[in-house]
DNA sequence: TTTCATGCAAATGATTTGCATAGTC
DNA sequence: GACTATGCAAATCATTTGCATGAAA
């Protein structure tokens, strides 16, 4: 698959964890704190260490094929093939929900038509109240 | 001032230490990490604690009257008072610049549309390349 | 066989907590 | 005087690092 072959292309060893954890982003779509791929990788493979999953974590950022942000204090990846979303947090809830990215073009044009900022808008984590816990509330 | 109000509404004691932070928020504009908040609570007190700080933090951000997001595996802080911005934060060279929340309003809007997700856009924080670095290496 | 990745154990650094004391109301 | 907030020290938790061994090229 598309990510092994860049991780040989740039000269990088394709081990058996690198390859595992490649696959736990390709079947889990959302978003995974290193404790989380750590989790099942050892359902599969019981010796693995922490060491390796957060230097993994590492590369494939560098790389490109995870996206890291952060959460609650701890960072959280996902797989960046998944396609361009946002996270919308219900801070009452703490459910997160995602959404496509075409909310935010306007906000992208804005940014870059005044600032000359090139806002990476593929994810952003926005927090705030869901439908369901406003229904309940208000 | 008004902070110190609604501490004292809301049944909380103003003590020395309390009113020192809120001070510090009040002076400085930016955004401060925790222990940015001790130095400059030092500077003039030398005798206040790590764990008061975190407390108070706490505290202020229960009540709203700070806002905490997170910027690096570190939590940051700024006054809710100081009005709506975003944070525009430069991968390359690290700088955050603020930027008025207008840019935003369409997002806002289509969040509420679409997903009645009411989403708290008084302060996201963007990645991305600034003007100045999109200079030098594009 | 050379070099890079892994496992292990220990270090780090931010944040949190328990408890006795000091300060606020 | 009652009750809450503080300082202190130690605990916690995610993440990082040094080093010897094992696996990939």
């Amino acid at each position: 698959m598309s990510c092994s072959i860049t991780l040989k292309e740039k000269g990088y060893r394709l081990t058996l964890q690198r390859g595992m954890i490649l696959d736990i982003f390709h079947e889990f779509g959302g978003h995974l704190t290193a404790e989380d791929v750590l989790t099942q990788l050892r359902a599969k493979a019981p010796g693995v260490n922490k060491s390796t999953v957060y230097r993994t974590l590492e590369l494939l950022e560098e790389l490109g094929l995870v996206i890291r942000s952060e959460h609650e204090g701890r960072f959280i990846y996902h797989h960046a093939e998944e396609g361009r979303h946002h996270h919308l947090v219900c801070r009452r809830c703490g459910k997160i929900m995602e959404c496509d990215t075409d909310v935010s073009l306007t906000l992208e044009t804005a940014l870059l038509d005044r600032f000359g900022f090139e806002g990476d808008l593929r994810h952003l984590v926005i927090h705030g109240v869901c439908a369901e816990c406003r229904g309940k509330s208000k």
